[in-house]
DNA sequence: TGGTTTTCCTAAAACGGTTTAGTAAGTTTG
DNA sequence: CAAACTTACTAAACCGTTTTAGGAAAACCA
């Protein structure tokens, strides 16, 4: 039923050879290892006929390296995530690894959880967007000889590579944009997170907004809370306590989600009448009506950056031998029908 | 720099005991090995002590049992295969299996790279949706006695477990809900794919059609075009042909977006005028202006049956002693604003 | 000619576990 | 009291590689 797999061994046994030559030759240290062209020759020719395929499991025993990578995300359903998630398998299997993606929900407990079960399964290196509390965690790692490149969030004073966007000159400008088209009382809808992305996503808000003599109006709903059905309670109580509002900027996608799904709901006119900004672009946006402006996050560029960090570090005995590097990306701001003016 | 990892081998030698005893006590046979309580107790505090975690890698090789399962899909930034991969994670890992989530992009060549590379590194089981190519593939991997299941689409003639919704009966339930709406020239766009979910979805609509002794209009937009340009072209000759069409049935969500960014394109009031039925459905579909009548695959339960086939087998010595199955789930016709009678 | 290199190849240890096949005591049994 | 179990533990093989440390023969050198 199982035919079985042909190892290095059967193939020495078979050509009457020792395993040590095999793994010499198929290893490419022929010349090296001075092993004859004849040979050399026989053996690959061997290999290929009985389609031997190195068992990479031993390989990971013996070498250390599994030649897996983990992208630990929020939410791998979370089209942000999966779209950069697509576009790292890619880049990751084109230079011979494989990619398990988790999601940790920003979760501390399975943040910790997750690093130390990929530990134990000696992952070669983490891409990590990481919840709150595991700064300590991510330093073991570091400490540990471990490659790690953060994503999308940082934290201060840990010396740790890093692809982010510049989040605040991203709100700083989308926010300037809906003042230039008339909108003075602009909210800004966010998660009461501490967080460095959503921090200077409301920093840029609040920049433009008092830049401009206007008043910052801000809803912070808690991040537990963040579950549909609370949320637009948040949003309903906002809209009402701020009831002059004319314009509303969602720091996050799934926010924005919420937000339209609450105005659709108990208001449709409110999503013409209203200046509508999001963070995180959506291909639906640009079929929505009315078309909706979005803070567009470069995915390929993260991506390609990320796997620029990591990969020399993957080859690094010493992963200090790198220097570590923050890479701040521009986000674009696609302007669509939803921010331009209405008076 | 790196401390070194405990292994069962130190806990032995610190204890003065064989690691053989070691093994048996952390494996819980204890018991039956006739391991001495107090020793059991003092090997189980020691290795919680200095944090013993097993090395995965070992044990795999050992064992032959990797505890990794794949993910196949068609493209894992695709949000309908995005949500079936979070789930997924979430009943994987709390059954102490990971999940290596890979794209195929329907290509049976890519399909059959990652599959080989996969048992080679010993994956245990996989879900796979499969392109049109692989069959033998697949007969080969169940040759092999490793678990696979298939989703989305099956062939005809292969025994192999199976999760798929009734698409034929979804199609011709949504298609003649639009008919009840009083739409008498339903325009079918879909690929012309032989894959059994499109040619299951395109009978459902011709079955509704004919039924009602109404005129089959179809396009089949050819696969290796579905790219954004390209689909639109054919898109916007079907239209013309085909002019008199009063509803528009999208058979898979990115022909839904092109589609709808075509009419947005060239005349956005054809999205308030046709009537509107799109497969698979999307958050933003029910806050889009009309929301949008869509074809709703059952996820939790398709991700719930997945796993409760692929257990099983993982846990079998030889997997033919599991029967297998095919399972058939409805999907759910979310009947919104779009379809509803423009007369 | 004898010593040194170079060439060609291999035995065996190692990676960190699991598992088979024991052994040496103590305990029952007939 | 000897035979047969039971209890408590372990040595060693094994999974499939990589890699270290050599060995024997051939080639080179002085």
């Amino acid at each position: 039923m199982k035919k079985k797999t042909v190892s290095i061994k059967t193939i020495a046994a078979n050509l009457n050879i020792s395993v040590t030559t095999v793994s010499f030759v198929l290893n490419g240290k022929a010349k090296e290892k001075h092993i004859s062209k004849e040979l050399t020759q026989k053996v690959l020719d061997y290999a290929k006929a009985v389609n031997y395929k190195p068992n990479q499991i031993a390989q990971s025993l013996r070498t250390g390296k599994s030649k897996i990578l983990v992208f630990m995300v929020e939410d791998i359903s979370n089209s942000f995530f999966s779209k950069l998630a697509r576009i790292i398998e890619d880049i990751a299997y084109d230079k011979g690894y494989k990619v398990i993606f988790c999601s940790n929900e920003n979760d501390d407990e399975k943040s910790i959880d997750l690093i130390s079960l990929f530990k134990n399964r000696q992952v070669d290196g983490f891409i990590i967007v990481p919840s709150p509390g595991i700064k300590s965690t991510i330093e073991e790692l570091i400490e540990e000889n471990i490659p790690v490149v953060l994503l999308d969030r940082y934290f201060a004073g840990l010396d740790c590579n890093s692809v982010v966007i510049d989040n605040e000159e991203a709100t700083f400008n989308a926010t300037t944009h809906l003042i230039q088209n008339q909108f003075k009382n602009i909210g800004f809808i966010t998660t009461d997170s501490d967080q460095t992305q959503m921090k200077d996503r409301l920093l840029g808000y609040e920049k433009a907004i008092i830049n401009n003599g206007l008043k910052p109006q801000i809803l912070k709903i808690p991040y537990n809370e963040t579950s549909d059905g609370k949320a637009k309670t948040f949003i309903k109580n906002f809209m009402v306590e701020a009831k002059d509002l004319d314009a509303v900027f969602f720091a996050t996608n799934y926010l924005t989600q919420t937000g339209l799904e609450f105005f659709k709901e108990t208001d449709p006119q409110l999503i013409q009448d209203l200046g509508i900004i999001t963070f995180d672009d959506n291909e639906l946006f640009k079929i929505y009506s009315p078309t909706i402006t979005a803070v567009s996050q470069p995915l390929v560029e993260i991506s390609n950056e990320l796997m620029k960090l990591l990969l020399p570090l993957l080859k690094r005995k010493d992963i200090k031998e790198e220097p570590t590097k923050n890479i701040l990306l521009q986000a674009e701001l696609k302007i669509r029908e939803s921010s331009g003016s209405k008076v």
